[in-house]
RNA sequence: GCCCCCAUAGUUCAAUGGAUAGAACGCGGGCCUCCGGAGCCCGAGAUGUAGGUUCGAUUCCUACUGGGGGCACCA
């Protein structure tokens, strides 16, 4: 039972009212704020603040409350406030130090994720590290809140972009591999893509070439099977090494090779029930006019070409009934771009249409593009920020950086930092901007060292553990003195994470998870600068090193779930 | 033409219909005989425009302006 269930299980008995808020306040209002006076004076005609003020006086002689606030006060307009007691205070802090403290909401429950999905003609991009960092930040969050948690991907290994970079390989690949030219497999791959339209500005006839080789490739032609299969493992093991080292894991991968021919039944029977029509041409086509989400001119969306054969979106219908046979899930989350928002508008609407039941169950994660200064990315030309060329420039800045501040740091060291680092500073870039806006990407700019920044999170910690290593500290205690004011405030901060994560459940809203690391850091550096930790009391000491403890435990449980790795010293 | 998203300091981003709109970078000024200066402290600086709903609007609604995305028998 949570603070805010009891709560709200009070006042509701007390007052049969529903609809109100608790909410954390600002810091200088007290902790917990409820809005229920506002909603009670409507009713009754009375001014909020009389009203608060009844609630005020009747919750401070409830003896359970009494437990867990040493203060109910009514302000203007006509909030009541609410103020954690010391001996709340000091219990939950044994239980931050252990990790355990935050929200169990999850148990039982599954959620399937699916993210990063990429193309097999190219290597990873700069969109990807986007996607990436929200999809493992989602999962981990999300896990840690007790949902048991199954990360898929979608794999794009078929189709005529794939069968280009197919054809620039066979005319001027010289049957070479990765390993003889020492590139990525990826990398190695997607430069005969780049090839492929280079050559065909000069040469129309390519694509049709290109176009005949899927037909061969859809036929089963061995020997396009087989350069096709070559060319994938290829850039699977590519990926794998970008994925490793980005911290992206995946529980099971479904291929669009394997998918793109199911569906047929699915839309067949669909159309015996009458809820799918077929044309005169054949095609099997459903009504979307009253949604408004079909074609402009009928309003409606093929499902089935006159041929027989299947488009995108079969296949994605097909997918999403398979994958709940798969998994039972209770919630499934996609995380891709923006640019397919009508897509899946248009994919859950059919579901529903088609009876499934699932369209509830399903969530588009959006966000927007990552653009560069000079415009968009361009795959076709060359012209995107490749991933592992942004990660390796990222690592060599936060190298000199960590020779130039601790030369002394072992090789070793030095090196895994420099990745810790560079890759924190990406993924908290991109956590802690709203996942809708597009942001623009200056490689010399954006991202930076200091600041409100992975960086800085990550030597907030640091900190603190070098703080805990030089006190020798070892266990938590039970803390029987009263809490300074400095002390308490840090706890009252820390007392929000459990709001925090709630909120994080209103819409999967990860930006509010970087701002409350963030400013536990930042409460944190400006506290043992003004208040000596090693230096002081016995008495007082023990309960600092409590509160460093505490904090240290909780920043890096938060940047787990950020997939953001802490290191002990840097 | 139609639909969706975004618009907050010079810049990059916050803010749950409420209380004094928060940070960071940059700018100006301080702080290393003191647990780590990737830090701390102080200062200047913002809700695109016009209406509406509300006791109260950055937040909701309408129009406009500017930016992004989309409207395939492509994926």
């Amino acid at each position: 039972m949570t603070v805010t269930n009891i709560l709200q299980d009070k006042i509701k008995k007390y007052w049969q009212v529903d609809g109100f808020v608790i909410e954390p306040a600002k810091m200088q209002f007290g902790d917990l704020t409820v809005n229920v006076a506002f909603i009670l004076a409507k009713q009754r005609k009375l001014p909020p603040l009389q009203v608060a003020r009844e609630i005020a006086d009747k919750l401070s002689q409830d003896k359970e409350l009494a437990d867990i606030f040493s203060r109910i006060e009514a302000v203007q307009p006509g909030y009541v406030n609410f103020y954690f007691s010391d001996k709340y205070l000091k219990n939950i802090l044994a239980d931050i130090i252990s990790g355990s403290f935050g929200l169990n909401m999850g148990q039982g429950k599954k959620i399937v994720i699916e993210y990063s999905s990429p193309n097999t003609n190219k290597p990873l991009h700069l969109g990807h590290l986007r996607n990436d960092a929200l999809g493992m930040a989602l999962a981990n969050i999300l896990q840690s809140l007790g949902f048991e948690v199954i990360k898929t991907s979608v794999i794009n290994d078929r189709g005529i972009h794939i069968m280009q970079s197919l054809l620039a390989y066979l005319k001027w690949g010289e049957g070479k591999t990765p390993d003889q030219v020492g590139k990525k497999g990826d990398q190695f791959v997607g430069d005969f893509y780049v090839r492929f339209h280079q050559e065909a500005e000069k040469d129309p006839t390519l694509k049709e070439e290109a176009a005949e080789l899927l037909r061969r490739w859809e036929q089963g032609d061995q020997e396009i099977r087989q350069i096709w299969h070559q060319l994938n493992q290829w850039v699977f093991q590519g990926w794998h090494e970008t994925y490793d080292l980005y911290g992206s894991e995946f529980d099971k991968w479904y291929y669009e090779s394997e998918l793109y021919d199911k569906g047929k039944e699915i839309i067949k029977q669909a159309a015996e029930k009458g809820i799918v029509k077929q044309r005169s041409d054949g095609a099997y086509v459903i009504d979307l006019s009253e949604l408004g989400l079909g074609s402009r001119e009928s309003g409606e969306k093929v499902l089935l070409r006159a041929d027989g054969t299947t488009v995108y979106i079969t296949q994605d219908i097909y997918l999403a009934i398979k994958r709940y046979e798969d998994f039972n899930f209770d919630k499934m989350i996609y995380v891709v771009a923006s640019e397919q928002e009508y897509h899946f508008k248009v994919l859950f609407a059919i579901l529903d249409i088609l009876g499934t039941g699932l369209s509830d169950k399903l969530f588009h994660f959006s966000y927007g593009m990552v653009n560069l200064p000079e415009g968009k990315m361009k795959s076709r030309q060359g012209k995107v920020v490749d991933a592992d060329e942004l990660i390796s420039q990222m690592i060599d800045l936060a190298k000199v950086e960590i020779e130039r501040r601790s030369p002394n740091l072992p090789t070793i060291e030095k090196e895994e930092n420099a990745k810790a680092i560079a890759l924190s500073a990406i993924k908290y870039w991109f956590l802690r901007a709203n996942p809708r806006s597009t942001l623009t990407f200056d490689p010399k700019k954006s991202l930076d060292f200091e600041g409100d920044t992975g960086p800085y999170l990550l030597y907030s910690y640091v900190r603190l553990r070098s703080i805990l290593r030089k006190a020798g500290w070892k266990e938590k205690v039970k803390i029987e003195q009263d809490l300074p004011e400095a002390e308490r405030n840090l706890l009252r901060k820390m007392a929000r994470w459990p709001f925090v994560l709630q909120h994080f459940m209103d819409g999967y809203n990860i930006n509010l998870i970087c701002l409350f690391l963030n400013e536990l850091a930042s409460d944190f550096n400006s506290y043992y600068h003004s208040h000596p930790v090693l230096q002081s009391d016995e008495e007082i000491k023990k309960l600092r090193l409590q509160l460093i403890a505490a904090g240290s435990s909780l920043l890096k449980k938060g940047l787990k779930m950020l997939n953001i790795k802490t290191v002990e010293r840097m």
